[in-house]
DNA sequence: GTAAAATTTTAGATTAATCTAAATTATGAA
DNA sequence: TTCATAATTTAGATTAATCTAAAATTTTAC
């Protein structure tokens, strides 16, 4: 695995994280996440082509070593995550951003001894699965919110997303993994929620945190 | 202080290393340090002044800012090579590259957690002194071994280098920090010297070696 | 005090990563 | 099928960071 550049490594990401269930995503997809101009994002696509990251010279596929190197990154990402919460630490809200730059760190010995001394975590401060040296994603098996039958009883495993807004909103309302919940009543007009949460305590969520938890 | 580029944080770091008693370099020095073309360090140093990092425009002198930002920079470097060996169980040669990396990773909350958990550390796995926030460098009260009296104790203190192939070689002549030892012969002709280790094992050291410990 | 040598700066190019504007190509609705 | 809209690519610029070659400046040596 060559060491590519954080902008290599960022949009190799941004590509596995919106491929569908053929694998494959477009040129505005990603210049939507990243920000960037779609002709910023089609000169990469070449690049990254030119460079064996992607299957196809005008599909957004990512190759075999395209998808190992975006699986390493979020395996990266994810224990450093881990690592800054259980060994320095911090909230969950507070450690995407700078696992962000952690996971651009090139170490072989780093990327080896950090599992080894967090005992080889599976799920990140999240809940998110962290892949294995292979880029194997141990299963999660979780549903979605907005997929809860009503009166069921589940576990809260994960988020949905990492962003620090949404998980100090959970914060505000009290919500953390591992807490038990279920769906009391469910709007069918807007979206929205009722839950109980650990048989104790009520909480309203619009369909938008819904999507999210 | 703003979020310069790994470049310019580089530059600053080998300017600031560079330095005379009279706080000031050359441009062929920093091109030799750094292997770059005396033209491009040129340019740069342009750009360094103006970025408000250089004293003047033309003399390579830091401004207070820019020696603030290196010793900012020294600190992030010698912390994390603190937590590499100590918590991740690195030895104290695998960690300077990892740590160049490390110094260059932006958050206020890490800068400040991080010697926290540390405990505060005073110095480096090398010996090296970890300035404080503000940047005020410990004292090390320590001499080179090239100015040490023949018969007098010494304790191991430090080392002046921390490159790999370096520090390889004291382990494989198993010295470490912390050490006792004396000069007991002195060669003139060629700067060698022959130490007594921990009152009972000899080691002969070249003058080069004896400029680095 | 000149002249050679060393050092520094300028000029012009290159590469990665971005942009805007324009041209091209693909999609899809009538 | 055809034409409008959307998506993508091409063309041309820009900025940071580097280079080589040449010009200018400073230092050193005689
Ligand atoms: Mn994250
Ligand atoms: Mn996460
Ligand atoms: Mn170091
Ligand atoms: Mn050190």
């Amino acid at each position: 695995m060559k060491n590519e550049s954080s902008t290599v490594e960022n949009y190799i990401k941004t590509i596995y994280s919106l491929c569908d269930k053929n694998g494959k995503t477009t040129v505005s997809a990603v210049a939507e996440r990243l920000q960037n101009n779609p002709a910023s994002v089609s000169n990469m696509v070449r690049r990254l082509h030119e460079k064996g990251l992607l299957e196809n010279k005008s599909k957004l596929i990512l190759s075999k070593e395209g998808n190992l190197l975006a699986r390493q990154l979020i395996r990266k990402h994810r224990l450093w995550e881990t690592f800054l919460v259980r060994v320095l630490n911090f909230k969950w809200e507070e450690v995407h951003d700078i696992a962000e730059q952690l996971e651009h760190v090139h170490s072989p010995l780093l990327t080896e001894r950090l599992p080894v001394f967090l005992k080889y975590p599976k799920f990140d401060p999240h809940g998110d699965p962290i892949p294995d040296k292979k880029g194997n994603l141990p299963d999660l098996n979780a549903i979605p919110l907005t997929e809860a039958e009503v009166d069921q009883l589940y576990i809260f495993r994960s988020v949905a997303t990492d962003k620090s807004d949404f998980l100090n909103y959970l914060n505000k309302k009290g919500l953390q993994l591992g807490q038990k919940w279920k769906v009391t009543e469910k709007e069918e007009f807007d979206g929205s929620v009722k839950l109980l949460i650990d048989e104790n305590r009520e909480v309203y969520f619009s369909e938008t945190v819904a999507q999210n938890f």
